[in-house]
DNA sequence: TTGATTTAAATTGTATACATCAAGTATATT
DNA sequence: AATATACTTGATGTATACAATTTAAATCAA
């Protein structure tokens, strides 16, 4: 390895305590339910004490992490009444806001959106997990951002953290199970949505909302059912879903 | 004055950064906008930075204020889109809520909710508004809690948030032109709401939570257009709205 | 005087030391 | 042996010291 290769790796890129425990709650590395003690972090990510517990706090308030007062964290679980009300309460949010989006997005809002529209599928190209599941978040959130209000951004932002972390296991099913077919649809349904939205389809946009959930939700029962799954992540009983 | 008496007054009770703070910009003491310096909120709490920049961080997670890298804090704006955004969003989410937590609560949950009626109720008696803005939020809140859904819950937790700092207006409002009976509706609204959600009245429970919040933003309304009230507070143009 | 550049002050970000709290272990007493 | 108390240990909460960044002030040149 060449010295300048080696001095690349070595210099230290500030490390972003909030991003890189995210990613990891996120990407399930960090298991629902789990505790995390301030110290392995510390330990783990070259930071000192404060940085992390900053980021804890930050955590906290998305609700990927649960902090009780002198005990420490743990990650937030993640069971089968989470998706219950994850679709319960983003399928009201996701159509309000899509419809205003179609109302309210500005040029620049559109240009955003097909942006990340375009990044997902190339993250799905590269069959990249954790890259689909960040694309897809933000292809969802600019939606959310063009409606205008940013309570129903908040909100869904807010669904959408733990969203990721169940999309993190049916997307990595789908590739496990080759299933190309449901790879087509999301990004099929992606493209619908942005040119309802572009073309101020408010009806057709809402439908497409309605029926991406849905896909997404059945997409998501048949991964939880599928032995191969990661089932054991979500430590549920499929057959109460 | 009793050394028994000065001992108590004197004995430092903890105080919570994140409460006090909080409470300030509720209260509309710290205006919207205004910038908050570490060093004079550490100044003012007797607390070292750490607990300070701690509740900092809880409060932007909650959209109270707004950070930004090697900047500070400020106070998050309060305006005319603001109030618009807020009933837009807050009347479907309050729908939502109030609904399921017809087909959902819990006897707890309505002890719960029945407490904090009768708590704003004393409030408002006692004509104490910072105690009233708390208490009517509690109320509203118990009801979301009760739908059993958290992205409910914490949705409308984030508008009430904003929610709060209107509220401390138009309250001050009513005591100040001494409008009985917009007292009075309000905690007829209130026991109604009550009594459907006990009753499991979705359809009645839903109208009168849409009325309320029509009174409320009507209310609102002509608080804002009559000059003796505290708009200067909203720096907005009432015409607009 | 105006403008840009440098320098100094103030503010925020990070690291660490100290204080407090919780839980587990050991010892003593019944 | 069982329970209760005290102690030890580990972790979290707070305070403070240090580093880095931003803002302003001041100096100099045009």
């Amino acid at each position: 390895m060449s010295t300048a290769k080696l001095s690349k790796l070595n210099k230290k890129q500030p490390v972003n305590a909030y991003e890189v425990i995210r990613r990891r709650i996120v990407s399930l590395e960090y298991a629902p339910g789990i505790s995390l003690d301030e110290k392995s972090l510390v330990d783990e990510l070259g930071l000192s004490r404060t940085p992390v517990r900053e980021a804890l706090i930050r955590l906290a308030g998305e609700g990927l992490i649960e902090l009780e007062k002198n005990k420490g964290a743990k990650v937030s679980e993640l069971n089968l009444q989470t998706l219950q009300t994850i679709f319960e309460a983003g399928d009201l949010i996701e159509r309000a806001y899509t419809r205003l989006a179609c109302l309210r997005r500005t040029d620049d809002d559109l240009a955003s959106i097909n942006e990340a529209r375009l990044e997902f599928e190339r993250d799905l190209n590269n069959q990249d997990v954790a890259a689909m599941v960040h694309s897809n978040t933000e292809f969802h959130l600019r939606i959310a951002a063009a409606s205008g209000n940013k309570y129903f951004l908040e909100s869904y932002r807010r669904i959408l953290a733990d969203h990721e972390r169940i999309a993190q296991i049916w997307y990595s099913d789908i590739f496990r199970s080759d299933d190309r077919s449901a790879n087509q649809k999301i990004c099929r349904q992606h493209d619908e949505l942005y040119q309802a939205i572009e073309q101020g389809d408010t009806d057709r946009a809402e439908a497409i909302s309605i029926a991406h959930a849905h896909a997404c939700k059945e997409g998501i029962r048949s991964s939880l059912s599928s032995g191969e799954s990661l089932i054991a992540d979500l430590n549920v009983q499929t057959e109460e879903y």
